[in-house]
DNA sequence: GTACTATATGAATATATAGGAATATAGTTA
DNA sequence: TAACTATATTCCTATATATTCATATAGTAC
């Protein structure tokens, strides 16, 4: 039996991506089809289809099929506030040490 | 500049380990000297440093040198907050589906 | 100074993870 | 049925990370 610390870091560690951070943002908003995702993120369809897989294999987010398409959301909002949390932790310790930062190019 | 993004997943990255989980666990009660993280994690001192190292690299903890010893503690209470949110999404998971777990054979 | 203690670091190896290209699978439409 | 579409998976290579053992560093005590 696996223990939970085991699973919490197959969770961090799901969640230790760049790619799939951005994935998580982008579900924010409500379920989104892959087909949706992966041009947003500029990526290959197969990169993308890996990285959600990982994200699925964690149970952090679920997918459906519909017809030839498969939306995925998040399974528990409470991973969205977790990664708030610690983006939050991190704005204040850039704050302290005056720097600034941005996403993508976009100012915050 | 590195995106907050990037940085978040840096984060996660650092927590993604179950020693490094465990060390955030021990620093739970407040700082704790190196010489009593390793003994308590029955680890080498050299691997249990560096693991401190990627926490401290991170940001996630601090240690102050006093005498011979090294004193490590957590900087933002909220990095534990994060940890305990997610070990409480698993553990209603695991309710869901009817599992039982422990850590190091200590029953929840 | 030497000897000792606690912690950190380096080098080598092993394992894990990511990315790219191609292919497989499942569902649709004609 | 064949052709098409959307997604997932496989194989391969490159990179990143963890572990082990040995050594370096910094402080203490004599």
């Amino acid at each position: 039996m696996k223990t939970v610390d085991y699973r919490v870091s197959e969770v961090f560690r799901a969640m230790s991506h760049p790619t799939r951070i951005a994935i998580l943002d982008m579900l924010k908003g409500g379920p989104l089809c892959v087909c949706q995702i992966y041009p947003a993120l500029g990526l290959d369809q197969s990169i993308t289809s890996k990285h959600l897989g990982v994200l699925r294999s964690q149970g952090i987010i679920r997918g459906r099929k519909e017809g030839l398409k498969v939306t995925y959301e998040i399974t528990d909002e409470r991973y969205l506030q977790v990664l708030e949390a610690v983006k939050e932790i991190l704005k204040r310790q850039w704050y302290l040490e005056g720097k600034m930062w941005n996403d993508s190019g976009k100012d915050r």
